[in-house]
DNA sequence: CCTTACGTTTACGTTAACGTCATTGTTTGA
DNA sequence: TCAAACAATGACGTTAACGTAAACGTAAGG
């Protein structure tokens, strides 16, 4: 049953969000929920847009970029001009997400070097004690 | 001379930033300039403490996550309580880097997938067109 | 029938991270 | 010497992304 739909609460504790922000996701033009009566009724294709734009704010692109980027998928283009601004577009996402992505590995880089100095340290503290004390 | 310091707008031009954000991270607390009369002095280590910020920021954190951050490079710890817990800082912290890898990785993939398709599409058009258009 | 749970709209409040003046030094090169 | 450039302080403004509260509708179950 591929048209499976969702309640806004079900989302909201899937994603682990409130109703509130997903209700702000829809102020902002992000999802267009259909109704039934009052009731707001989501699609697969509404989950998906959440998720993705949940994915986006995860490493730290705004409301607004993450729409920008999940447009990038559907392909409203046609002429010469606006496929080459396209490709630029995403070139230019690209070369960011490739800097935070070096950004990661320095910051991962430097935690792992902390957490083996603490392990050190803790390794004489055992030798010390010189037996691990049992729950 | 390893004793260099930097004045607030050469950091802020080095960095891309205003100068207005740098006296904005010493109100936060993150930085403590010298003082030379009124003037601040910044010495290296303010500089990487500073840039540490600014990579913080490109990965999404927040001022005070990326303080807590290069806190944790500091040995300030000495009881095996304190160790612990920061281990468990440590890595709760790497996990959450890890996934925005996985995140960043995702959205490149989904991202080349798209450039491939406008390739293609152009790829089409240039056949037509039968020549590159020189300059 | 009444409570409980879930949902809706409206509206004001909040926090982070600066931006944007306005005003007032200080220094320095023509 | 004096305008131009750089710096400092103070204060109010702004934007994003919700939080929070009030007031109301509706549907199910005991």
């Amino acid at each position: 049953m591929p048209n499976q739909t969702y309640t806004i609460s079900e989302l909201a504790s899937e994603f682990g969000v409130t109703t509130r922000a997903i209700r702000f996701y829809e102020e902002k033009g992000l999802v267009q929920p259909l109704r039934e009566g009052q009731r707001r009724v989501y699609t697969a294709a509404d989950r998906v847009r959440i998720k993705l734009i949940l994915r986006g704010k995860r490493i730290g692109m705004t409301l607004q970029e993450s729409v920008e980027v999940i447009d990038l998928y559907d392909p409203q283009r046609n002429n010469t001009e606006q496929l080459l601004s396209l490709i630029n577009t995403i070139s230019g996402r690209q070369a960011r997400l490739l800097q935070q992505k070096d950004d990661i590995d320095d910051m991962l880089t430097g935690l792992s070097e902390v957490l083996g100095l603490c392990e050190k340290a803790l390794g004489k503290r055992q030798k010390k004690i010189s037996a691990t004390p049992k729950k």
